[in-house]
DNA sequence: CGAATTTATGAAAACGCTTACATCATCGGG
DNA sequence: CCCGATGATGTAAGCGTTTTCATAAATTCG
């Protein structure tokens, strides 16, 4: 009656009376057995509830079916529809992902990287390509399948989004309905280049129509809408006042609409708010919100898909990338300037 | 020069002249070895690149360094700061999450589970207490240190908010400001015991003042701003109006917020709208929504300390409860009913 | 100064599984 | 009827660690 120890194959091996070669092709390749054997040997196994040691199976195989993915943030509504989409599909073939998080800090993501290679993980995920030549030494090192989202590096996969197009697409709209005094709120720019690519796409933009952007017309601020407050803030004390602001992250242009509105500045008609992310309830608010959208659930399939196709080396291009569409969303945010 | 092997405890043996029981104690224990060994065999697996491989050790110790978390889903605004927090708590004592989400299926849970299980993590975190007797079973049989958290029974660890009192002190306060007629919108209550918990918390409330809860004044829909929009349409046409609607859950009070006022029914004046969570956005909406404070990153906190304890067994007492207040916060999307 | 400790290191057996190879029937074809 | 295939199963050698126990060296002490 004292079973402290979990079963084995070993058990099951003695229990049934085959050999412990045997039992774990019942488990992993059934179809070189005979019925009656397989048969006999799930019937031990079923009555000791034998679950499978996936760990010293990872050891023995070198396959961990497990995935490493490093993030900047869990608690962003724009990482986490990828991280669930990609979490979907991952489980769906039977890998488990490994999830850490660094919060912008490029210490923490070195560590995060260390820990989930140590622990083995059968291909790894990253965000952008801007990392520290230590950091890609170490990813270089574990010779992983490496996936790249949002932002990457030609030399290994990616499953990426135009960002620069994405702001753009927003600067350029503003633009054309007559817009020429910008504020810019964006996030820091330091280690993230899905950020910076936005600004630049911007900026881009603003030098067809020859308009530019003065470090005071940038904010840069954390990923929130209390920050995206902020940002708006200090940029309706630039004179002559902005006619547009673009927040380049959907949380900061809603923050900077509330700002705005909070302070009787009238959204569309005194300034246009415009966003990028295209997050739920962008659509929702009033007025709605105008933005870019960037399939970020898209993302997270595209990835997955791509990632295990690589670890079961169905696919040996020597690097691949997919890019999906962004496309901008006009919505009743943005309007003509006024004057 | 080929270096396709991954350098391992035994190369460092060979080439520093130590067995490799040394070797394995300069990692591990290093205050057991003497200065100059240490020094040396530290000297050689730096040269050699040499990253511990995790899975042998876990193997070997019995212990991964490694929790399952098991969520509904990833990209609810509550679940991932509960994640994030719990992730950073766990990552800066050296454990890695392994994380997967079940969308509100139990089979997908169930799954989920086996599959954590089987990949030997050293404990599990689990969201709420309903769950199939089998679910049950997996998890006794696999005699992990276990950390329910939101809701949870007595067996077991558990990190809980009181759900019904919030939804008991959200009803309560409509009800003070004179509201009789309600509607309330919250998620599917078939596998959610935090959505039924807060429901019954409503109708504790409205019972203590003879209001009763007809099956047409609830309204179950899934957790987003849409179905809250959606939500509060069908309970728009309840006739007379409810002068108050809830929704269990921030997004849904968001949506119907939404349709409401899309409807020019104006909030707070012509409805009163009311939340449960929290969530960022609630505090800048126009009306700012009126919620209660759910600590949602605190109890991420809590149960990574507290299944830091349990699987360091410095904590045995037979089953903790921590137990996380919940506070109402009152803004602009209530008011007193017209009438 | 030798017995009793203590300290640093090594040898080898796990941990639970996979898998190359060996074995032994079974079987169809020449 | 024997030979080479073919198929089912067993044997045993890893996979990269940890850890117990033994051993050898250094230290303490009566």
């Amino acid at each position: 009656m004292p079973r402290h120890r979990k079963p084995t194959l070993n058990d099951i091996a003695r229990d049934s009376g085959h050999s412990i070669a045997t039992v774990s092709r019942a488990m992993s390749q059934p179809e070189l057995l005979q019925p009656k054997t397989l048969e006999r040997i799930r019937e031990v196994a079923a009555r000791l509830g034998y679950v499978p040691n996936r760990r010293a199976r990872a050891l023995a195989s070198g396959q961990s079916e497990t995935i490493g993915v490093v993030v900047p943030t869990l608690n962003s509504p724009i990482f986490s529809s990828t991280l669930q989409e990609m979490q979907r599909c991952f489980a769906a073939n039977g890998f488990q992902l490994l999830i850490a998080s660094h919060e912008y800090d490029p210490a923490n993501e070195m560590a995060a990287l260390a820990q989930l290679i140590s622990h083995g993980v059968d291909g790894m995920v990253i965000v952008g390509a801007r990392r520290s030549r230590s950091c890609w030494a170490l990813l270089e090192a574990a010779k992983l399948p490496l996936v790249q989202i949002w932002e990457g590096l030609p030399a290994h996969d990616r499953v990426t989004v135009d960002n620069q197009q994405a702001g753009y697409l927003v600067a350029r709209y503003l633009l054309d309905i007559g817009h020429r005094r910008f504020g810019v709120i964006c996030g820091h720019l330091q280690n993230n280049d899905r950020q910076s690519a936005r600004v630049e796409g911007i900026r881009a933009a603003l030098a067809q129509d020859g308009v530019t952007l003065a470090r005071t017309q940038i904010s840069e601020q954390a990923l929130t809408i209390s920050s995206g407050r902020a940002g708006c803030m200090t940029l309706l004390e630039m004179l002559p006042r902005p006619t547009a602001v673009i927040g380049t992250a959907d949380l900061l242009a809603i923050g900077a609409m509330f700002e705005a509105q909070g302070r009787g500045i009238g959204v569309p008609d005194a300034l246009s708010v415009a966003g990028i992310d295209n997050v739920d309830v962008a659509a929702h608010l009033s007025p709605s919100l105008t933005t870019v959208d960037i399939p970020a659930a898209n993302i997270g399939a595209e990835a997955a898909a791509l990632m295990l196709r690589r670890v079961r080396q169905e696919d040996t291009t020597p690097s691949t990338s997919i890019s999906l569409p962004v496309t901008l969303v006009v919505r009743h945010s943005t309007a003509r300037p006024m004057e």
